[in-house]
RNA sequence: GGGCGCGUAGCUCAGUUGGUUCAGAGCACCUGGUUUACACCCAGGGGGUCAGGGGUUCGAAUCCCUUCGCGCCCACCA
């Protein structure tokens, strides 16, 4: 088999991809082994691949392979969302080019295009995932809205209102004016915005006063029901009791008091539009004040809205303003910075209203996924900084807001047969609401088509939440096989950007469907950032297409590239340059195996020295074997990767190769060539994880395999004993050659030019590396004397010297003058060593270890003295 | 306004309970090397008052206080 002096990654990619998919190896069912399971975060079902999949996703396949060498039955559950206000909000931009408005559109005649562009883009970036080597259970492929999974949301829905926890409220919530939706708390964002604070005088009705309040929003007066004081503040005593007037509408209100007014804000009193804010309802309900609402859904004003009728609320502000100017209400306008609500989606602000909503009650189902996480700790967060933020959220839990004004997702299953308030019926199918309606209503009349259903959709997120259960349809069917089998999860590998939205809810919806967690360890991955630190985003364009990216690099070393630097929860900062070394960490495995094969195999006798190096190496392997073991448990995985690195290419290509491989124009013998091909697999195996096709690609060039020897179902290395003596023989020796080296370097003697090696051995080495020192060295014999050697180069390691004898002129002046300074060093180190020693607070209080320690140092040192003032005395 | 976290080499970061992994790694940089796997390479090297100041201690990157700079989360101040 003739093997190509260059590595093709887009066409071994492509081959062992397709190879793994054939033999079905990402595809797991039930068996004896013990399940290692992982849920896909689902992307959006339109979306496409970005960096922060990549990173995401390559984490995900790195612990579900190594799980899958490790023994494990390892399930990867793919799939996607239907991520209801992005994706409707994309369909309406869509349908908007063709001229079509959404709400020209019956929700059948929406749902149909929605679809339509679901099967045409959806999946698009599954598909993508796997040019990134992710091992996934494709055939296990979930869609948030097919219809089990729907039948699962209906069903929880449906469960949590009999329980009472689900209930419909009027209530101030967020509202999209563009999407024209609600959202929950959590998709609003709150940026700081500079904007006026406006003071406009209200006339007292009977009084030639006027009192003046300050307010963000003048175009809410229209909606004002009361003016409200603080009970306490003097200025104010004698308007208790009084009636305001509301400019240019002139509607007469109450002037009431409230200890909620700070006196010291604006101008100490306010006033109250129930209608459009918060606090506002809470006052407006205590007091019992008349709610007007001046909004249309767009957040164009309503018939209270008086001439600014139809026109928007920001127009609105403006023109009222000067209104109010002009007729001497305004009598000041100051800048005011202040946090405004703002869409996650559609970016527009949001205007808090009030409309009949679908509520889940949050507090008592958040308290077993409180507990799991911060007191049984049965939920790990890395990093654990983490649980912090997850304590505030779930100690301060509100009612979870689940209804949107939207089509696409599930809608509610709620079914109303009456006008009244309470004249509905929930139920999983509308027959069954038949049954309930007619129960409910004592009429037996009423007929299927009487039945109508909530227009609303479910928020994505109430079925996003059910994910690691409904997957595996523990929902409908709790008992089947497969829930038992791969529930709970193992890991769950997100962006703490989700947190809320998601984990936490997986965790309630765990403890409430399963009575279980939904999975042990989270992983929160860091936002990938660009060089400058800049979140990446689409609108920034400083996102590198992923695609491309792994075209240029192999997706080998595009993983590589992303795990070099990604220790959990810190973010990103994403350079190509990282790709490109991980390409380039490829192309030295890649050499390393090619130097092997290319080798000449003979039946000759195994140098003595081979056995010293595998030794070592096996040993060495172990030692990092385990490191990285630790790195995995903590989920360090830059740490392991880069374990992992250094083995290979310093350890394996730098030591061990140059170690054994044979002169140049000389064959190896079998023996070793079969013993190192064995090392190379080992290094592979631990490899695959992260670079999954060129390990495979090396794996089946190494021998004949049949598929059921392929590299990525055969076995993470067991662990072994460490000889940890040879390890440090090995130590010591390195620093000799390194010695040897600096010495060639700093004379000027070529590695092809022989030389001697005299060592005067005061006890600290042992022989057994002398082969390969000589070997690396280039050293002709290695003599140990007991006296220096006149007019040699010299070093130190420990306290044993070394004299490099070569047939060269030595400046004689330079080599004194070079060991008088090593000389004043050593006496200065001795002299801080000493002092500490003589320190009496020193030695009775440090630890045992530690005094040992500095006395060690101490004769060391004496020792270095004496050695480099023998030299000094040869050389003179 | 409240809470959390961070500041260590040019860059990105490790550094667990104070003491032989204590000042580190990778990259970048500098010097030398190419008929002998790989210049996507090899061998070597320089570089940090551990943000500033103060304290505790025999001993501080590590603990405490404080100043400065940065990030994130939460919150209804009109």
């Amino acid at each position: 088999m003739s093997i190509p002096s260059k590595y093709d990654a887009q066409q071994v990619e492509q081959k062992w991809y397709d190879y793994w998919m054939k033999h079905q190896y990402f595809h797991s069912k039930p068996d004896e082994r013990t399940p290692y399971t992982i849920v896909i975060p689902p992307p959006n079902v339109t979306g496409v691949l970005h960096m922060g999949h990549m990173l995401n996703n390559t984490i995900q396949d790195v612990l579900i392979r190594r799980a899958r060498l490790m023994g494990r039955n390892a399930c990867w559950v793919p799939g996607t969302d239907h991520a209801s206000i992005a994706t409707e909000a994309k369909v309406v931009a869509k349908l908007k080019e063709q001229e079509i408005n959404k709400n020209d559109l019956s929700r059948e005649e929406f749902m149909s295009h929605a679809w339509d562009w679901t099967n045409e883009y959806g999946g698009v970036i599954l598909n993508q995932l796997k040019k990134l080597g992710c091992s996934c259970d494709w055939e296990r492929t979930k869609f948030t809205l097919d219809d089990d999974m729907s039948e699962s949301v209906i069903s929880v829905f449906v469960d949590l209102f009999n329980k009472g926890l689900i209930y419909r409220g009027y209530r101030m919530v967020n509202w999209d004016p563009k999407a024209q939706t609600t959202l929950s708390d959590e998709e609003v964002i709150y940026e700081e915005r500079q904007g006026n604070l406006y003071h406009i005088e209200y006339a007292i009705e009977g009084r030639d006063e006027r009192i003046t309040i300050a307010t963000t929003r003048p175009e809410t007066i229209l909606g004002d029901s009361a003016i409200c004081i603080n009970p306490n503040d003097e200025r104010f005593y004698h308007l208790k009791g009084k009636k305001a007037i509301v400019p240019l509408c002139n509607r007469v209100i109450p002037i009431i008091e409230d200890e909620y007014v700070d006196m010291e804000f604006g101008t100490g009193c306010l006033k109250v539009t129930p209608a459009h804010d918060e606090n506002d309802k809470v006052l407006g309900d205590k007091h019992q004040l008349e709610v007007i609402d001046i909004f249309n859904a767009d957040a164009t004003l309503n018939s209270y809205g008086l001439h600014y009728e139809g026109k928007d609320r920001f127009v609105v502000r403006k023109e009222i303003s000067k209104e109010l100017e002009a007729k001497g209400f305004l009598i000041k306008i100051e800048q005011h910075t202040h946090k405004v609500g703002t869409s996650e989606r559609t970016k527009v602000v949001i205007e808090p209203r009030l409309s009949d909503q679908w509520f889940l009650k949050m507090e008592d189902l958040a308290k077993p996924a409180l507990d799991a996480v911060l007191k049984d700790e049965t939920i790990k967060l890395f990093p654990k900084k983490f649980n912090n933020t997850y304590r505030h959220w779930m100690e301060n839990i509100r009612d979870w807001n689940i209804s949107r004004q939207l089509f696409w997702g599930q809608q509610i299953p709620a079914y109303y047969f009456g006008d009244g308030k309470d004249d509905f019926v929930v139920a999983k199918t509308k027959e069954e609401a038949l049954k309930l309606a007619q129960n409910k209503s004592q009429n037996s009349a009423i007929q299927l088509d009487d039945l109508r259903q909530d227009s609303d959709v479910l928020d994505t997120w109430f079925s996003s939440w059910l994910w690691p259960i409904s997957v595996f349809d523990g929902i409908r069917n709790p008992e089947n096989e497969e829930i038992n089998y791969y529930y709970p999860t193992n890991d769950l590998v997100t962006g703490p950007d989700i947190l809320f939205f998601w984990v936490a809810r997986m965790i309630v919806a765990g403890f409430e469907f399963k009575d279980e967690k939904p999975f042990e360890n989270v992983y929160l991955t860091g936002l990938v950032r660009d060089k400058q630190r800049r979140k990446m985003s689409k609108s920034l364009g400083n996102s590198p297409d992923a695609l491309h990216l792994i075209e240029q690099f192999g997706a080998d070393g595009v993983r590589v590239g992303l795990l070099l630097s990604s220790a959990a929860g810190n973010d990103l900062l994403f350079d190509e340059a990282l790709c490109q070394q991980g390409k380039g960490f490829g192309n030295k495995i890649w050499n390393a195996f090619r130097l092997i094969q290319g080798w000449e195999v003979a039946d000759i006798e195994q140098p003595k020295y081979v056995k010293t190096a595998l030794d070592w190496y096996a040993s060495n392997f172990q030692k990092v074997l385990s490191e990285i073991e630790d790195h995995f448990c903590k989920y360090r995985l830059s740490d392991a990767l880069m374990s992992v690195y250094k083995l290979v290419w310093d350890d394996f290509c730098s030591w061990l190769l140059e170690m054994i491989k044979p002169a140049y124009g000389e064959a190896i013998d079998r023996k070793t060539y079969h013993q190192v091909v064995d090392v190379l697999e080992q290094n592979l195996k631990i490899l695959h994880p992260f670079m999954p096709f060129l390990t495979e690609e090396i794996w089946h060039y190494l021998k004949e395999r049949t598929p059921e020897q392929a590299l990525i179902v055969s076995n993470w290395p067991s662990s072994e004993p460490i000889n940890t003596s040879l390890l440090e023989e090995f130590e010591f020796a390195s620093e000799v050659i390194s010695g040897i080296r600096n010495l060639r370097k700093e004379k000027q003697i070529p590695f092809k030019t022989a030389v001697e090696l005299h060592v005067i051995n005061n006890g600290e080495n042992s022989k057994t590396f002398d082969d390969l020192i000589s070997k690396l060295g280039n050293i002709s014999t290695i003599k140990y004397t007991d006296s220096g050697v006149d007019k040699a180069f010299s070093f130190r390691v420990k306290s044993n010297e070394y004299f490099m004898v070569a047939d060269i002129a030595i400046d004689l002046e330079a080599e004194v003058s070079k060991l008088e300074e090593e000389l004043e060093y050593t006496k200065g180190f001795l002299n801080s060593v000493r002092k500490k020693l003589s320190n009496e607070r020193f030695v009775s209080n440090a630890p045992e270890q530690v005094v040992a320690s500095e006395k060690k140092k101490e004769a060391d040192a004496l020792a270095k003295i004496e050695t480099i003032e023998a030299s000094l005395k040869n050389l003179k």
